[in-house]
DNA sequence: AACTATTTATAAGA
DNA sequence: TTCTTATAAATAGTT
C-alpha cells in the first residue's frame, strides 16, 4: 500500500521498522474498532513492543478485556475437553490416507474453525 | 474501501453484516501477522462472532496464545499496582486546575502509554 | 510530522 | 458463497 510493494519478512533497518510498527499498530487497532462497531463483535487485540510497551484494543473497552479473556479461557477449555476425540479423529484419517498434509494440526484448526456449543456467552454487548 | 463509503456503525441489514464480518475478520487477522513479522513483535488477536464461534491469531502460533495472556496478565498486574501513585497523580492534577478534561482516565492512559519496566518478557520470538 | 504515489482492502453487484 | 470491479483507505518511501 505504498511507493513499493513489501515483502511479509521483517524490516531489517530499525527505523524503517519502528515507523512500520507505528503506522501499522494505528491502521490495526482501527481496524479492530471498525470491526467489531460495524459487525457487532466483540474483539480483543494485544501488541507487545519489542520495548515492553503494550498496546491493546477491547470492544467495550479496556475494562472488559479480562471479560473476553475469561471467555477466550472457557472456549479454550471446551476445544482442550475434545482431546480424545480430536485424536481419535486424527488416528482415523491417518489411517484412511485422507490427511491433507496438515496432520493433527489441520483438524484442531477445523475444530477450532467450528463453533463451539459447549461455550456459553460469559460477555456480549 | 469499497464503491461507496461506509459510516462505523452498526450494519443494521443481517446479511451485509455477516459478508462485512468475514471479509473484515479475514483482512484484520492478515494485518496482525503482518504487523508481527514485518516489525517483529508479538500480537495476540481475539474475535468472537455473534454466533459464538473463535477466531484467533497469536504470533507464534495459537499454542503460544497462553504466553500472551499470561504476558498481559502481567503488564496489567504491573499497572494496578501502581494504583495509589496514580489517584496522587489525580489529586495533584486536580488541585492544580490543569486537569485536561480527562481526569483520572487519562492519566491512566498516560501511564498505560508509557513503558512497563516492571514487566520481564515472559514470551519473546 | 506531512506528503503522495501506489498498493490493498473492501462495498456493491453479478 | 465466490468472483469481479469500482473506490475508499492504508501505507512505503520521501521531504
Amino acid at each position: 500500500m505504498g511507493r513499493k510493494k513489501l515483502e511479509i519478512k521483517r524490516i531489517e533497518d530499525k527505523s524503517s521498522r519502528l515507523v512500520a510498527f507505528s503506522k501499522r499498530r494505528t491502521g490495526l487497532i482501527s481496524k479492530a474498532q471498525q470491526l467489531s462497531v460495524l459487525c457487532d463483535v466483540d474483539v480483543a487485540l494485544m501488541v507487545f513492543s519489542a520495548s515492553g510497551k503494550l498496546y491493546e484494543f477491547c470492544s467495550g473497552g479496556t475494562n472488559s478485556m479480562k471479560h473476553l479473556l475469561a471467555r477466550y479461557e472457557a472456549e479454550d477449555r471446551a476445544i482442550k475437553g475434545h482431546g480424545d476425540d480430536l485424536i481419535a479423529s486424527a488416528k482415523d484419517m491417518y489411517a484412511a490416507g485422507d490427511d491433507g498434509g496438515g496432520g493433527l494440526n489441520d483438524i484442531i484448526i477445523n475444530h477450532i474453525d467450528s463453533p463451539q456449543h459447549e461455550t456459553l456467552p460469559l460477555f456480549s454487548t
